[in-house]
DNA sequence: ATTATATACAACCACATGGTTGTGTTTAAC
DNA sequence: GTTAAACACAACCATGTGGTTGTATATAAT
C-alpha cells in the first residue's frame, strides 16, 4: 500500500540502476533463462574485457539480482527472480496511483466516510 | 516475446535510469497520483534547488515518463503511465524466462514436436 | 612441477550524474 | 510600468559510472 519509504529507497536506486544497462539486463535474462554461467562464459559473448563483465556482475550482485556460487575456480552466476518481482511490484503500484485517480472520484461520491475534510 | 532488441535498448537504459532515483520516483508518484504540479510546486517539497528539480523533471521527460504542458508562466507536469507499463512489461518478461525453465522441461517431455535437436 | 584458466582487485581514464550558483526571459501581480 | 514569480539554460564542481590494463592468487590440466 505504501509506495515509498525511506528504508529501502537506496535499495530501489540500486535495483533500477542495475537494470539501466543493456549488458546487465542481458546477463540477467541469460541466467534467469537457465544458462549455466560462470563469469568467463558470460564474458565471451560481450565485446568488452573480462574485468568489465566482472564489474557488471558485481553491480547485479550488489543489487540482489544475482548471486555467485563457487564451484572450483569458477563462480556460477544464479538469477534472483524475487528481486525482479520487487521492481515490478513498485511499477505496478505507481500505475495503480494513476488508476486510483479515477476510481477515487467515484468513491468520494459514493462513500460518506471519505467526507472528513 | 522477444525480450531485447537493439532498437529500444537505449530507451530502456533511459527509462530505468530515470527510475533509479528517489526524488524522480517521488515526482512520478505525485504526478500520477493526480497532483496538479507546476515545477515550482514540486520543487517546494525537496531540499534542493529549483534548478535541481528542474533537471530531474527533464530526465523524466527525456525518458518519456512525464510531459510538460505550458500554462501561463507555469509548466504543468503530467504523468505518462504507458511508459511505466513498458518497464513493467520487460520485468515481467524477465520473470517469465525464469518460469519457462521449469515449464519447458514438462513441455519437452509432453510434446513430441519439441524434439527436433 | 609447470602451465593455463578463472577469478579478484587496484589504478587509471573519459565521461555522465546530481548537485550548485548565476544570468536571462517571459508572464503575472501590484 | 515596476516588481516578483516561474522557468530556461549555462558554467562549474565533486563524485560515480563504464570501460581499460596490470598484478596477484587459487584451481585445473598437462
Amino acid at each position: 500500500m505504501v509506495v515509498f519509504n525511506e528504508r529501502d529507497s537506496d535499495d530501489l536506486d540500486q535495483l533500477f540502476h542495475a537494470l539501466a544497462n543493456r549488458t546487465r539486463r542481458d546477463i540477467v535474462a541469460r541466467v534467469l533463462g537457465g544458462e549455466v554461467a560462470p563469469i568467463s562464459v558470460l564474458a565471451d559473448r560481450y565485446e568488452m574485457s573480462f574485468a568489465a563483465v566482472q564489474k557488471h556482475v558485481a553491480v547485479l550482485e550488489d543489487a540482489g539480482l544475482v548471486t555467485k556460487r563457487r564451484s572450483g575456480r569458477k563462480r556460477i552466476v544464479h538469477g534472483n527472480p524475487e528481486r525482479l518481482g520487487e521492481a515490478r511490484q513498485l511499477l505496478a503500484e505507481l500505475e495503480e496511483l494513476w488508476h486510483a485517480r479515477f476510481s477515487q472520484i467515484d468513491a468520494v461520491l459514493d462513500d460518506p466516510t471519505t467526507n472528513e475534510e
